[in-house]
This record gives C-alpha cells, structure tokens and sequence, in this order.
RNA sequence: GCGGGUGUAGCUCAGUCGGUUAGAGUGCCGGCCUGUCACGCCGGAGGUCGCGGGUUCAAGUCCCGUCACUCGCGCCA
C-alpha cells in the first residue's frame, strides 16, 4: 500500500547507478548477496524493497517497521516497512515466531528471519513491487516497541498541522512526505550537479554576520565577548557573494540558508528557507540569464513528471507585465491578456468611464476578456466577486448571437461566419449605454465572438492593477481555462529603479540598493535633473524569473561603481556617511577594482514546491516551523536562563500580559 | 497588528430548532477466525465538547471574552 517505499528505492539507486537500468531490478544489488547473509548481518541481508521472485528460496533477514497487521488467529500477515518498500510477511501458527508475532502492533521495529517464498497466482499483489513473493516467517526479534500512536503512518488520511509537527518523524515515515523529502533531496543533488558542470564553484558565506540590507526584519545573536553587540543571520549571502567577486573567483553558487523574521505564508516559510545562491563576474543580464535558464529548465525536465517546460523564456518587461497581467508575477498557463481599451470609451455614452476619463489624465480603462464567460449568470457572479473584494463592481459585455428575421439558422453555423439573419450582438449594461459601434469596436480589438465575455477596470491603473490581475486569474480560474500540468517561465525584466515612499513621502529604492540603474552614472543625474517622475521612471538592471505565477527569485546586474552608488543614495536622501558607515566593507572592495558582475538567487523551496505539485511549503520541508515561527517537536523558541542572560549582559523587558 | 475558518474519544469527524444517558469510523483491550493485503465477526474500555464568563428551567448548540492552530492582509524578494 505505501508506494513510497516502492518506488523511493529505485530512484535512489538509479541516480548513482546507471538511468537505463529498469526500475524493477535497479533494487536487485541488494538481492543477490548470499543466502548465507543471514549469518552475517546483525539486522538485515535485504531491505523490504528487494526481494523479487528470483529469491525464493532464500533464507533472508529483514528489519523495519510493522506497516500493518492482518491477525487471522490461526494465520498471521504483516507488511514490514523500512524506507525502500513493504514486504508482506506471513506467520504460520507452527512457527517459533508466532507467540512473538502475536504481539506486534503497528510502527513495532522488529527483525525477522525467514525464507522467500513464492505467491501463488490468486495471492499475488500487484500493487506492490515486492507482490509476487513473501517471507515465511521463522524467527522474529521486536527491537523497539511502539504505544498507541497519535498519528497513524498507514493510510492517506489527513492529519491537523499541530498534530502532524509535534509527530514529525511520524508523519516523515508516511508515503506521500517521504517521496517529497526524497525529491527534495535529489533536486538538491541535481542543483549541484548542474551548477558544477556550469562551471561555478560553491562557497560557504558566513551565518554570524552583521546586519545586510534586503529589507526584512534580521533575527539578532547576542555577543557574549561584545555586551550590547550583536550579530545577525544573513537574509542571503548578499554582500558577501558580491565580495567573493571583487575576491577574483568568477563564478558562484551556494545552496545558502537564509534568514528573515517576517510572518509566513504558505509559500513564505517564516525564520528560514534555502537559495541556489549564483553571482558572476563579466557578465550583463543576458548572460546571467544564458546560464541559469538552462540549469532550471533541465532540472523542471528531470523532476517535472514529463510536463512540458517553456522551451525559451519569455522576456516581459515591469511595465508590460503589469499592463496585460495585472501582476509582476503572471501566470502564464493562464492565456488572458488584458488591452487598454480607453479610447473607445473617452467621451461615449457610459458615463461613468468617460468621466473618469476626462477628470483624470492618468486614468484608463482596461479589458479583461473571457473567452467563453458570454453568459449573463456568469457575469453576474463576476460583478458579486468583485464586489466582496471590495470593488463597486465589475463592469462587462457578453456577446451572443441573435436571429434575424430569416429564422433558421444553426448553432452550430456561429463560428463559420455568420449566416444571413444572424448577428452578434453585446449585451449588459456598459453595452446598452456605450452603443453597438463602439461595443463592436471593443470586440473587434479583442478578437471576442459570440459566447465570450468582457470585463472592465477603469481609474488610475498603479491603484487598480493588482484587483484586475486577481480578476484576470479568477476569469482564467472559473473558465478553465489555465493550462495545469505545465511549467511556464519567464523573466520580468526592467524593474523600476526608484519607488515613492508615501508614508514618508520620498524617494527610495525600489530593491536592494546594490542594483545598477540602466543608464548608469549618466542616466542617474539627467533624472535627478528632470525630477521625481522621471526618477520614478528609471529602470535598473533588476529581473525576476517567474514560474506558473510564482516568483522564484529576483536577481540583478550589480552597480560596481563607487560613484554612482554614491549618487544613488544620495537622490535616496542618504549622504556619503550613512554608505560608509552602512556598506563600508562593500564600498572598499568596490574602490579596489571591482568587476561588473550579477546574479540571482532562486528559492529551493519554492523549487522543490512546485515539482512536488505542492501548495505550501511544510509539505517539501523536513522539520517546518508552524505559522507562528515555532518549532513543536523541539520546543523552539524556548526561554533563556538566567545564567545564559547574565553572561550576554541581557535583561529582560517582558510586555505586561 | 488586522480579517476569515477551525477547535467534540488516542486519531479523523457527525451532532438538527437550545431538550432526556454526546454518537460513528478508526485505533486500543478481550474473544473467535489458516490466504489476508483498508482482512472479517462478536464484545468492552475510552469524553474538562479548547478555556473563562453570561443568557436560560435547560448550553456541545445562543451571547461576550480569551487561547491555540490555520488561510489571507499588513509585512516580506
């Protein structure tokens, strides 16, 4: 029944050993030690995934865990469970292990001895790679006992969080996260392999460093030898994979733990996750992008299932992305692309839009098309969706064909042109105002027919983006119309420089500040020259790499120029100082003759997620932190004492509960 | 910090309009069973209905508060 076990033993075997070999032998090496072996290992001649029909007769010894207990008072039956598979055992009321085995109780360890012997043809189970044979028990040694479990290994039942985190070598030994943990770690392997054969080198960075500048909140060590100083665990490798450049070695990987004491989600694990950490040196983006691509898309088609992987990633720009997707992260299985539609609607008969049109230069209006929505239930339930998000609405059209006074006609003629008599007309409200040639001329521009629908966001589009991505995904979601069982990538290239800061009403950096601005030095002081839209408007060398609506990591091409980081923070409001003082480590080297250089960080978990076809990331993580950052099984985070306090010169200011 | 969901037997869950002794499956214990593979059959034990308060003749059920877990927002590359 737990396949895992089944098919965990081949893949393990067949990454060190050769692909072609067929999985039902690529577990034999195993079976064709000596029959004697019995004699000679403590606990085990065979695991429970070897055994075939060419070892009946064999004597054999094997240990694992009770999987489960058919007891039938006279006979008895269990499945012994160890990482590579099951094995059916049998226990005979005659043998010298029956008072023994009588005992067993599931997830019991025990060793057996015993021979193979053959299943006859009605007592097969081909469900099970080791179905054809069982072991007939002659002698059984229980090596650990187990009480009544608080969650069950057998079976596929779902278990709540808490239960399944306290219990996790528990939940580890059951079928589904244990291939997960297994495919992680093989994708992990694979990383490697493919980043050395690449010719880069890893490296190990620090993990007690000084506070770095992603952004996020650090998670703070006391210094014992500095009272008052801290340490802090990188949010990544940042700096010093940059520093490893200016250091002359070239190229750079790291699978690197990284840290950030933000809340999670559940593709956002909280306290720490893993990077396949790359920088290089002497390259633009265009190179960054020729190395890695190749490394994720061979490993999505080694670990994919055989789903199709995009053969070239697209490249879509900030501004294009956002502007037909809605998002800076679009799922690409999802066909919608949104239009500006705008000027059909500037001074026409819907008021509402046309307003918004003529108060506001920067609004638009924007088409969300439905491909098969053309119903007016549908439409409705669109406009109500909208509304609990928030909105006032949802604006659409549906189109659908109606008959003339020639009657007669087919359903089936709609696509073949029309026949004489029949018409395509926009129905619903924004329709009836808006008129039917400028309704016509909105389905024109969208390539819509009889039976599809549209739907309409207007105002500022940097307030309204984001709501019409949502739609875009819940239009492309109800019409199933999103493409499952494919990896989609792309690259979202010439991300803004810049972002205004509203809070505090100015400029700041849009990512991590170590970004170069395209344009550079040049590009930085015309903006600064022209003002706060045009600073708004400068693009860095700055990309993300997207797959099926998930960011996998964003990368940048690095500013290597003392100057011109200088300039940078000074437009941000920081003097030369505040960058001595914060950088100072990365401002030397770069004074010291730096190499242009780049890199990206994708996140392994995230990677392991999606190649497990998994929503969140406890499922591919071995030991997970809750929702809340603890850890149940070891009682993390747990309270300091008093001795540990003093010799870091703390003391507590506790909240007044 | 904010919003939604959940919390009843070891485990997974049901529990109607507020009404008598809170149920099922599974696990556990005992008995029967020689070809099962979710083995089957019979019997038994097992409950602070998350916690605190309130309304009521009567609360698992309604109200208020609180805690835990979870999903999302804020936050976070």
């Amino acid at each position: 029944m737990n396949k895992s076990a089944g098919k965990t033993a081949p893949k393990t075997r067949a990454g060190a050993k050769s692909k072609t070999s067929s999985p039902q032998h690529s577990a034999d090496a195993d079976a064709k030690q000596t029959p004697a072996a019995q004699d000679t290992h403590a606990y085990r001649s065979h695991t429970c995934g070897a055994l075939r029909k060419g070892d009946v007769g064999a004597p054999v010894r094997l240990s694992g865990w009770v999987h489960r207990v058919r007891d039938h008072g006279g006979l008895l039956f269990f499945d012994l469970r160890d990482h590579y598979g099951l094995t059916q055992c049998v226990i005979e009321p005659e043998s010298p292990a029956f008072k023994a085995a009588e005992r067993c109780r599931s997830e019991w360890v025990v060793r057996i001895d015993g021979e193979v012997v053959a299943r006859s043809a009605d007592t097969v189970n081909a469900n099970m790679p080791t179905g054809e044979v069982e072991i007939r028990v002659t002698a059984l040694e229980p090596l650990s006992e187990a009480g009544e479990l608080p969650l069950p290994v057998f079976g596929d039942q779902v278990y709540p969080e808490e239960t399944r985190l306290k219990y996790r070598f528990l939940d580890l030994r059951r079928d589904k996260i244990h291939r997960n943990i297994m495919k992680r770690s093989q994708i992990i392997s694979a990383l490697r392999r493919r980043m050395t054969d690449a010719g880069f080198f890893e490296f190990q960075t620090p993990i007690l460093t000084a506070s770095s500048p992603e952004g996020a909140r650090d998670f703070l060590v006391p210094s014992r030898m500095h009272p008052g100083k801290f340490y802090a665990l990188p949010q990544a490798p940042q700096q010093f994979k940059q520093l490893i450049m200016m250091a002359g070695f070239d190229r750079y990987f790291q699978i690197a733990p990284c840290f950030r004491d933000e809340d999670a989600r559940a593709d956002r694990s909280p306290g720490e996750f893993y990077q396949l950490d790359i920088e290089m040196s002497f390259v633009t983006q265009e190179d960054v992008f020729g190395a890695v691509e190749p490394v994720l898309r061979g490993l999505f088609e080694e670990f994919g299932d055989g789903k199709p992987v995009t053969p070239k990633f697209p490249h879509i720009p900030y501004d294009v992305a956002i502007a037909k997707y809605g998002s800076d992260k679009p799922d690409l299985r999802n066909p919608i692309e949104m239009q500006d539609v705008s000027e059909h609607f500037r001074g026409s008969g819907f008021k509402v839009f046309a307003g918004m049109l003529e108060k506001d230069a920067k609004a638009r209006v924007w088409a969300i098309p439905a491909p098969g929505g053309g119903s007016r239930a549908f439409c409705d339930r669109m406009n109500s969706w909208a509304q609990q998000q928030g909105q006032p609405g949802l604006g659409y059209i549906f189109w659908k064909t109606v008959e003339g006074a020639s009657v007669g006609g087919h359903v089936g003629q709609m696509m073949i042109g029309l026949p004489q008599g029949q018409q395509v007309v926009g129905s619903g409200p924004v329709a009836n105002n808006l008129g039917p040639e400028l309704t016509e001329a909105i389905r024109q521009q969208l390539g819509l027919k009889a039976g599809d629908a549209v739907f309409f966001a207007a105002g500022d589009p940097a307030k309204f983006y984001k709501f019409a991505g949502e739609a875009r995904t819940k239009v492309g979601t109800e019409l199933n119309l999103i493409a499952k069982d494919r990896f989609e990538f792309c690259w979202i290239t010439d991300f803004p420089f810049y972002e205004w800061n509203e809070e505090d009403k100015k400029i700041d950096f849009s990512h991590n500040p170590f970004s170069m601005p395209q344009g550079g030095m040049e590009a930085l002081t015309a903006a600064e020259k022209a003002g706060r839209d045009a600073l708004l408007d400068l693009k860095a060398f700055q990309y993300d790499i997207v797959c099926n609506g998930v960011e996998l990591s964003s990368g940048a091409i690095r500013n290597h120029k003392p100057e011109i980081m200088y300039k940078a923070f000074e437009i941000a409001g920081y003097g030369p100082e505040v960058v001595d003082a914060k950088f100072g480590g990365m401002i030397r080297a770069l004074k010291c003759g730096a190499p242009p250089h780049g890199g990206i960080a994708p996140g392994v978990d995230r990677i392991v997620m999606l190649l497990c076809g998994e929503e969140n990331l406890r499922e591919v993580t071995m030991f997970p932190l809750n929702q809340q950052a603890q850890d149940l099984l070891m009682g993390a985070p747990s309270e300091a004492t008093a001795k540990q306090l003093q010799e870091l010169h703390i003391r507590l200011n506790l909240p007044k509960v």
